[in-house]
DNA sequence: GATGAATGAGGATTCATTCAT
DNA sequence: CATGAATGAATCCTCATTCAT
């Protein structure tokens, strides 16, 4: 795998084939399906499925590390804010939750499979060094009041994900809300200096333009709004088969 | 279905099937080998693999159902502490870490599947009545602080599930150890009265004798120890293929 | 196989399992939900599925034989008119389509099938018989010119049974008045002495109340227009399927 | 499916495996077995086993419409008695009753199966086109009396194909004879001009070399008596079961 | 007689992966 | 590089038939 064009067109039919088909029913030719190539080139490139699913893990790690360094400049506070919202809400609020249902999958086979295992801590541990170092910039920018950033970072993550994790699966969106109101209340509240105040509702308008994951449907090729499947609610969407 | 003995042999082949395979590559196969019985019979009292499924979560929340009455007598304290531990670190510590790899992996098909989708609803709704009557029933007592049950009931079980998931998929133990911290400095504190504390460090010992999962596993007729993977840590055990 | 009550009930039960099934998809099963008893009791019965339809063709034969004797004391003409509309266009004009196309289907087995060869010949040779009888009386009473009754039958039958094969397979209907007309230019109007002749059109009102297959269905228990798909004409039914 | 080899050779498996096990009894294995490629190679080229039988009888028809041509410069009054013999005798007489009755079964099937039927009312109406076609030309060149073509055709189709399937179906070859007798009879004295004459008896010997089925079996790439069961008369041949 | 339970022997279809060209 | 063709190993599910009760 040299050609990083090459690459970057399988890259992106890898993800547009999850959203369709999530990661349980992908096969290797929905993947073919969306390149202009045939489904042999894929294990010319790749010793197998699994190996392709591995290298769209790290690509999706090198996507998520240039975008990191991009926020770093702004006030932590802000940082934060941006942050929950990127995390509780994703791109374009519901959108793409076909996505992140698949990489949900996909998740769930980290116990079997040492790559993905790998490279999902390698993410894990990233995601919570830039929690922390927000954190931590805080403390030292005297935004915010003494806290255990590690400890904290831990439960803000875990939180944020479990949240996301049951309005993925059982469609139950006023988690996001609920979990945000929580963390609002016994986080920040604390957290934060007297004369700050985490903002208690939600307002869109206030993030910066271009998020981290817009970033990402920007970096594999589309507009972040393609055709797969985008409803949501109570009844979450069904899996597209052929 | 009739006989419930039947069925409770059927739903502990898929306990130990799941455990041992994981729900993507179970197959009915494994199921029936885990029985006395033959494949075909399966099919004589299920209409499809996903139908023995989904009567196993029903079967799973039916089990729930009774447990919870059982630690109803107990003061909201320490029902809290049974609840965080029991479901921050489950059944004999990292015991049945397979089992519950297995039920996150089906959890990620209910996206796809109105009947997983509908039992995981009512599973999550009866999780989070229970710890919003802990923490109401804590609140009348004058053991907790004023707070919004609903909004902490949502956070906690949010960042606990959360925490399980990341330890279960990337094998981090320590996440589990970092978020009961977390909630104990942002949450525990602060909820309970000046004259009481969450313990700050668990101490099994301190737990009463038998808790939910020990009971999940009696009550699908093993000893909870079976013969299924049970080693973890770093890294996380393979699946088993045969 | 003693009782002729238990036969009646899964002889109906074959029928009306034929209706909706066609022969090909039908299944023990399928009998046995048309009837009160278990399907281990057909078992118990019969030797094999085989074995009970045998037994239903050899049924069908008995109701025949009852019903052609009631016809005897008719004039040639008009039992030859019956003989003619009856086997063209069956009971009530395209009802029981469905039951046909079985019987269609069960009729190709009998290659392969020496039961089913052997009832299907008695039915055939009782078929030709009749007609010839006809034709014989007919000519004894002048009412018929000179002619080769078997040859003549034969060739009737083969056209009638033609028509009827290809309106049933192909759904083309106007094939029967095609093969109608077509019979009566070229062989009845020839064959009924000159002051006789064959009714150019074909008009129900003028048949004999119960028919042939009015009787069978009555025979069956049920009033020959149950609930089994009857539409018909382009589009011949779709088969049902559970 | 681009390769006209692979389908040849697989239209030819398809041909086998009918005449063998007939259309019931098929199964995609058999199939295969006659081919030197595996059974998953057939669901390469083809969705299921029904799109096979399906292109199969596209097969069929493209081989019909070549043949059809071919006889064309013939008389009318020849063409005729080359149609009544093809269709009565079929290929060399009693030869390759097998394919006929796999045909037969298939036929039953078409009230079921919305792509079956329309292939084989395309074969219909080609098939009375070509009979209208040949009582047209002789009407015109004065070898025929007044009559109407598309009644005829349709009687005469009737009637050939009652005699044909149910010489198949029970085994009773006399049928073939009484029926041509009665067509010439009833029809053909009448039909042709008064100096010539339908052959009274048949006679092979002054049948063309090759007729339209020793065709088909020359393009399915057999000798047109291949391995088939061929037996006939008072007990068909019983279907080769594995 | 009657039945619920049980099963063996398929049978259609899928899919990751390989290979000749 | 690239691909069409090819396949082995599964996998779910069906169903006639049997059997213990």
């Amino acid at each position: 795998m040299t050609d990083p064009d090459v690459r970057a067109s399988i890259m992106r039919a890898v993800y547009e084939a999850l959203c369709e088909h999530g990661y349980t029913e992908l096969t290797a030719q929905d993947i073919a399906d969306r390149t202009d190539k045939s489904k042999s080139l894929l294990f010319y490139h790749y010793d197998s499925k699994e190996d392709i699913l591995g290298d769209f893990l790290e690509f999706l790690f090198e996507r998520f590390d240039e975008r990191v360094a991009e926020t770093r400049d702004r006030p932590p506070v802000e940082r934060l804010a941006v942050f929950v919202d990127w995390f509780l809400y994703g791109p374009e609020e519901n959108d793409r939750q076909s996505f992140h249902v698949a990489m949900l999958e996909l998740r769930t086979q980290a116990p079997y499979n040492e790559t993905f295992r790998e490279k999902l801590r390698k993410s894990d541990d990233q995601l919570r060094a830039v929690l922390e170092e927000i954190l931590r910039d805080g403390l030292e920018a005297g935004e915010f009041n003494e806290h255990d950033p590690e400890e904290t970072a831990a439960l803000l993550i875990a939180a944020f994900d479990g949240a996301r994790i049951r309005q993925l699966t059982i469609g139950r969106d006023e988690y996001l809300e609920q979990v945000r109101k929580g963390t609002a209340t016994w986080v920040f509240d604390d957290l934060l200096a007297e004369d700050a105040s985490f903002p208690a509702d939600r307002d869109p308008s206030t993030l910066p333009e271009s998020d981290q994951q817009h970033r990402l449907a920007a970096d594999l090729g589309n507009d972040g709004n393609g055709d797969a499947d985008e409803s949501n609610d109570d009844e979450p969407t069904e899996r597209d088969r052929e």
